[in-house]
DNA sequence: GTCTATATATCGATAGAC
DNA sequence: GTCTATCGATATATAGAC
């Protein structure tokens, strides 16, 4: 049964979603053609175009979903907690879904972290709220952490930084068959993380 | 006095390599073309041809002057320490070099960090290579201090990434007019590496 | 929904006058 | 060393047959 163009459930979108993905991660959203994107599909470029309006919204599509999916990641990982839990068990709750999510959906990850400046400048935008929000969101549990004086930190904001950028560097070494498990890595990085928000005052 | 083609002395050259960065690193190498870099110079396009063979050349020239300032950057830091200094001194005036940099030419930084993927084959090589060697000297810096009792880590090599990828990640977000200057920045950061290195073992 | 054929634009790079 | 003019390749996207 024929699907609309650009519908969530037709069975070519998605393997054009997907074959997109690993394109544009891989090779960056320029070097990739629609010509390479439509034979890795078993199709030829003209008929993308039944299922998405243009290049630009197949990489907001992808880059969208991925961006959802990283922040239910964190959902997730923090209602796990129940609504008791203190900013050292928030924080480890965050940080291991972080670096999980970034080892395990490393393509995904890669693209959100590479090729935002391929979008429209509408869709970039909105990307860019999304990014925000979850920046926010570490950034609130580290200032809960410090106001109830867990935490000690000589700048929020860069230990925010720092913490989601060191976690989010695991999407660029991280390899299946590698010598750490997804689990042993994010169990580091939490590690690390809490060391990070426990600065000596000196 | 006209000069041969790609010599470095040439005003011009150093004028396209100056363009040819700032439109690399903002929009990457794909998307700029080879007439907006001549239009930045105020020349044509065919006329940079009189300077560099091809547009890769000029990414590999910009790239492989970043990576030799990164690396003179660090050598010079560190042989400001003398030859007695320990690990810990060492990696303090790592982690600032290394900072220091990534805030205050966060353009050749970006590039480096997001545009080897266009470099040929040939020079793309070179690159890892030259990066493999920035991160060993690191590396080589956090053994020491672990056999010598000063540094606890879990994993050296997670500690190494996460020192050097926190640090790159400074080149994404730092602005020259912003609220923290180049030296806080740097000082906050060896205080995280050396909070990264001083795991607790428990 | 797929295909072939093509419109239209832009790219890197070259030729040759000055 | 700059320019104008242009080549040849490739890109996204569209038109229309099936």
């Amino acid at each position: 049964m024929p699907q609309a163009p650009s519908k969530a459930g037709s069975a070519t979108a998605d393997e054009i979603r997907q074959a997109a993905l690993e394109q544009f991660a891989q090779s960056g959203y320029d070097a990739s053609s629609m010509r390479d994107i439509a034979a890795s599909v078993g199709i030829k470029a003209a008929s993308l175009y039944n299922h998405f309006d243009s290049k630009e919204e197949i990489l907001w599509d992808v880059t969208r979903s991925a961006m959802s999916d990283l922040a239910a990641n964190r959902d997730e990982a923090l209602a796990r907690l129940g609504p008791g839990a203190g900013p050292r068990a928030q924080l480890a709750a965050f940080v291991s879904a972080h670096v999980g999510f970034h080892a395990e959906r490393r393509h995904q990850a890669v693209l959100v972290n590479s090729q935002l400046g391929s979008l429209s400048q509408s869709h970039r935008r909105k990307a860019v709220a999304l990014r925000d929000e979850y920046e926010n969101s570490l950034r609130m549990i580290i200032d809960a952490g410090v106001a109830s004086g867990e935490f000690n930190v000589f700048d929020a904001q860069v230990a925010t930084l720092a913490i989601l950028q060191m976690g989010t560097g695991v999407s660029v070494w991280f390899r299946p068959d590698g010598r750490l498990s997804i689990d042993q890595v994010g169990a580091q990085y939490v590690k690390l993380a809490l060391a990070v928000v426990s600065q000596q005052v000196r």
